[in-house]
RNA sequence: GGUCCGAUAGCUCAACUGGAUAGAGCAUCAGCCUUCUAAGCUGACGGUUCGGGGUUCGAGUCCCUGUCGGAUCACCA
């Protein structure tokens, strides 16, 4: 979704405009042509200046070298321009030093602005959703990245004058929450969250996990039988599948064997000791070569240089290359025997007929549906109100996929889709790219594209002056909304190019991927409890909650916990796959959410004592300030840039161009701290708008922080 | 196998969409508290931007190619 055209402009880009402009004067004036576009760019901290020329472009122009046409529109500007007060040349790049003039005059716009940092409104609509999660389990570390990133750019977006509306969609009906229904049905003696005191999401999510273990209990004998080679009590197409599986297998194993034999054990035992006895293991079948393979690289191997290990573990790699790619496949056959026999066992026999009757609106079933559903939603409201996001509007998927069954079916009269045989429709993307798409299933049940089919069309029902929409979800999502919105299209909704995945990367642990099957999920409640405890316990021992009362003491603790979680999560591109490390996620200094809080605290306690004497600035005192410290200048540079990053971090869909962006301010303001002390100062002006200065830097840090959902504190 | 994404300092990440000697933080080392909050500041160390070609005044960024990692291609959601 392009949203050119709805940005205005701000301080830093009018200063930016001039300064074109004049340099375009100035190519006209000296070289007699006319250019229409200029590189201006900032300018290297090394050298002096605020804004670069890039010469080499008008070489062609001036016919001189770009050393010799940079010095020249220096000169120029410096003498016609009232704006350049010095300036320096290296290689082809024109460095600009502006007069201090031009940045008290941008302090001057800034101050006199309480609304610095939010845009005017633009009569633009838009909605923005994020969380969405399943029913069956509670929140984890995922979904954190997922709301922290939403409500951010839901808060973004508001700041560039958007009216902005935050939803999500919340996937309570399906086979998932049939398996925690069946599982608390079996094993549950009635348990609740009253009886046992346990929150509701973590409660069905207990019974979830409990489902899949017993499953693993259960199919277990299912596959031996299958794998055995007495394949009954299948379905036609079911059967043939297990057999062709089967013998893919014992194809696969054979080859398995002699390629082993012909793996090369005399380049192996080459690489060294320790290595053949591992592979001996292998052969005797207690691991698989790619077990072997990965607990070597894990291996403590002492002061052997990183490098050597890991060319070592490539030869190996490329040794072993051909059995490893067959122990794959046959794991593949394996899965795919796994999948048809799991539908045999007798506990997915009952969370699949629970899935039916509810479909048929069985009483029991639906209440039974209604009560735990209910669980989890206490749960959520819970873990949302400490994450700090909230939802304008909730959709259900309960209430929606009957909607998107109906549109999809109105497809079909209109020969936009098709239907096969057995009933079930599909869509044809071959023209597109891509394959066909199952809409309904044969029985006519809905698939989860199409309730978000129907959700998508609902949503711009409720709220028809929405320019657009924008799903945060997870990037191994895009190749369905990718379809969804080419099927929107179809059906013939112009607004669906208006749709868009903000899709983001997974969060990696240091251990690895997050399974969920196999308890290596991090658990959102938990985390933010030990984020808040850590804070604790570094707070205090840094001792500078003497002064504060029990309550603000914890409201502290809260707001640094979970400050160094957001930021954490929010400063790296959502693009991008991240790894979390808990240990550097409560980390205190540097690049983290609680150096920039107490930088804002360090500004109001400056604040409170210009209070506390009575300084206060005014316009007029702010008019009598001439020069400034290099210190204030770089960090005026920083402050106007405010807006600008507020545009690009909706462009760009980005909370971590702020959290960059609030990073910067607070380094660049605590080098003016540590070496102007503000009320050393005896000239009352400079003293006046030092305070003037520091309060303007709290506010954006403030904003910065909060466009992220993280609060700042008045001491720390 | 097809499609898409990624690879930058020991580690985690930047780099204004083609511009300068590729920057921060962490870690390591060395300095700075009689001062508005040292959760801070200053310095040092650290790089073949995965390999190989190409495009041009100029490439981490664009094109081709190879290697490695991830995602996806369900009558799951």
């Amino acid at each position: 979704m392009r949203l050119r055209g709805f940005y205005g402009n701000s301080i830093d880009m009018n200063l930016d405009q001039t300064l074109r402009t004049q340099i375009q004067n100035a190519v006209t004036a000296l070289f007699n042509q006319t250019i229409d576009a200029v590189q201006v760019q900032p300018t290297n901290h090394e050298f002096e200046g605020s804004h670069t020329l890039v010469c080499f472009p008008l070489t062609k122009l001036s016919r001189k070298g770009p050393e010799e046409t940079g010095r020249l529109i220096g000169d120029y500007l410096v003498q016609h321009s009232g704006m350049v007060n010095r300036f320096n040349v290296v290689k082809g790049f024109l460095n600009l030093v502006l007069n201090d003039a031009v940045w008290v005059e941008v302090f001057q716009t800034i101050f006199a602005n309480p609304n610095y940092g939010q845009l005017p409104p633009n009569g633009q609509e838009i909605m923005i959703e994020y969380s969405s999660p399943n029913t069956n389990k509670p929140l984890h570390l995922g979904h954190l990245r997922n709301n922290f990133l939403g409500y951010s750019v839901a808060e973004i977006y508001a700041a560039n004058g958007f009216n902005v509306h935050k939803v999500q969609i919340i996937n309570d009906r399906g086979i998932h929450i049939c398996k925690s229904m069946a599982a608390w049905k079996l094993f549950g003696n009635g348990e609740t969250p009253e009886s046992t005191g346990v929150k509701g999401d973590h409660l069905v999510g207990k019974y979830y996990v409990k489902f899949d273990k017993e499953l693993k209990v259960q199919v277990k004998p299912i596959i031996e039988t299958i794998e055995s080679g007495v394949v009954e009590g299948f379905s036609k197409t079911e059967t043939d599948q297990l057999l062709a599986c089967n013998k893919q297998i014992a194809v696969l194993q054979n080859k398995l064997q002699t390629e082993a034999v012909a793996v090369d054990r005399a380049a192996i035992s080459a690489l060294g000791a320790g290595v053949e006895e591992s592979f001996a293991l292998a052969l005797a079948e207690k691991a698989t070569w790619k077990d072997v393979l990965k607990n070597l690289s894990a291996e403590d191997t002492g002061d052997v240089p990183a490098k050597d290990i890991e060319q070592k573990l490539k030869k190996l790699q490329a040794l072993l290359k051909n059995v490893i790619s067959l122990e794959e496949k046959i794991a593949e056959q394996k899965a795919a025997i796994k999948e048809i026999a799991q539908n045999k066992t007798a506990i997915m026999g009952i969370a699949q007929d629970m899935l039916r009757k509810w479909e048929q609106k069985d009483e029991e079933t639906v209440a039974l549906w209604k009560t735990m559903n209910g669980w989890v939603y206490n749960g959520f409201s819970a873990t949302y109100k400490r994450m700090g996001v909230d939802f304008e509007k909730l959709y259900y998927e309960s209430d929606t996929y009957l909607l998107g069954k109906q549109e999809v079916l109105k497809g079909v009269e209109k020969g936009l889709f098709f239907q096969k045989e057995d009933g079930s429709v599909w869509v044809d993307l071959t023209a597109e790219g891509l394959d066909q798409k199952l809409l309904l299933r044969s029985d006519g049940t809905s698939v989860y594209m199409t309730q978000d089919i129907g959700t998508a069309i609902l949503r711009f029902t409720d709220f028809p002056k929405i320019m657009g929409q924008v799903y945060t979800v997870g990037n191994e999502q895009e190749h369905h909304f990718k379809v969804l919105f080419i099927i929107l299209s179809k059906l013939g909704f112009e607004w669906a190019k208006r749709c868009f995945h903000l899709s983001y990367g997974m969060v990696d642990l240091p251990t690895g991927k997050m399974k969920s099957r196999e308890g290596t999920v991090v658990d959102a409640d938990d985390l933010m409890q030990e984020m808040v405890d850590e804070a604790e316990v570094l707070t205090r021992k840094l001792g500078r909650i003497e002064d504060l009362s029990e309550d603000e003491a914890k409201q502290l603790f809260e707001m640094i916990g979970l400050g160094g979680l957001k930021f954490f999560l929010l400063k790296v591109d959502p693009k991008k796959r991240m790894l979390f490390d808990p240990n550097e996620s409560i980390q205190l200094q540097g690049f983290t959410g609680p150096f920039i809080q107490y930088t804002h605290a360090r500004c109001r306690s400056i604040g409170r004592k210009a209070e506390s004497m009575n300084l206060v600035c005014t316009e007029a005192d702010l008019r009598l300030v001439h020069t400034l410290e290099p210190e204030e200048r770089e960090a005026l540079v920083v402050l106007s840039l405010f807006e600008t990053k507020i545009r690009e971090a909706a462009r760009e869909y980005s909370p971590a161009v702020i959290a960059n962006y609030a990073f910067d301010l607070a380094k660049v303001y605590n080098k003016f701290y540590q070496n102007i002390p503000v009320f050393n100062e005896a000239d009352q002006v400079k003293l006046k708008f030092r305070v003037a200065f520091t309060k303007a830097i709290a506010d954006a840090i403030g904003k910065a922080m909060n466009l992220l959902g993280i609060a700042v504190p008045e001491k720390m």
